[in-house]
DNA sequence: AATGCAGATGCGAATCATTCGCATCTGCAT
DNA sequence: ATGCAGATGCGAATGATTCGCATCTGCATT
């Protein structure tokens, strides 16, 4: 598995550093987006000679070689970080405890066809989240 | 208009300071979302004395009465600012030049109601970006 | 119209996520 | 085993946003 990852990382011309592998398969392994300190903090436990700007460094080089995906989540400020997958996800994301779920599929390629139509724009890319309130705390604040 | 404006605040219990009137004025000309920074600069080449503080605190009580909505677009890392419409938008953003246009409809009311079904949450808000490249920037990065 | 005061503004400092500079360290090719 | 380009650690810098506090201003009351 470790000589798998370092063969990855070494075939992008990306030095196999136990950093970087590290953070690689920590990403591989999560079902969610997460943040640089959220990583950072997962990644300290394991091995403790671990840094935060090591930690935005490597999730840079990551996504400038379309390891990662770097997005924005509207729960806060923060950019998050998602291993790039062969078929890209949406979330939907709990307002009150900010639990993060995965949704099943995507709703909006053939509306991109229509809006490249009516704009004469070439579409590259998309962002979608829902919002909503999970059955949890729906049961803890009394909505129906 | 101007005392239009002050009975809108008013009616909101917002105190109508001439820098909210100002700033609500100039966000209902808009046609698109605004940085904090964009608006401070606008107000601020008509009345001088406008203070980027202020104009913070004032989008923030925008916000909580539902006058304006706050969000986040990725080209950057900025908050955007727009007035709250009857009918909510998305918008269409140029990778290479930041163009931003409205979108004429939402294509994910239906894809709420089967997600609000699969996962038992219920779906409270959404948010959708397109990105793409407008006809200038492919004319002039000789994309096709 | 003058007055008082709660709440608004201006200004500078603080905060927080992210990035940068630089000295030290480490994969990896030789 | 060695050398070096590139990686890391650490602390300081940056940029958007927020906060503290002294001063100012709508507006309700007289």
């Amino acid at each position: 598995m470790d000589s798998n990852v370092k063969e990855i990382l070494n075939s992008k011309g990306i030095k196999a550093t136990k950093q970087r592998i590290y953070l690689y398969e920590l990403l591989r392994k999560q079902d969610r987006p997460l943040t640089a300190e959220d990583i950072y903090l997962l990644a300290k436990n394991e091995i403790d000679c671990f840094n935060l700007s090591t930690v935005y460094r490597i999730l840079d080089i990551f996504v400038k070689n379309n390891i990662i995906i770097k997005s924005k989540l509207d729960i806060d400020e923060k950019f998050y970080f998602e291993i790039a997958r062969e078929k890209h996800r949406h979330y939907l994301l709990c307002i009150y405890c900010n639990q993060i779920i995965p949704l099943s599929d995507c709703p909006i390629e053939k509306y991109e066809k229509k809006i490249a139509k009516e704009t004469g724009y070439s579409i590259v890319d998309h962002n979608l989240e829902i919002k909503g309130i999970c059955p949890n705390c729906k049961k803890r604040h009394q909505i129906h």
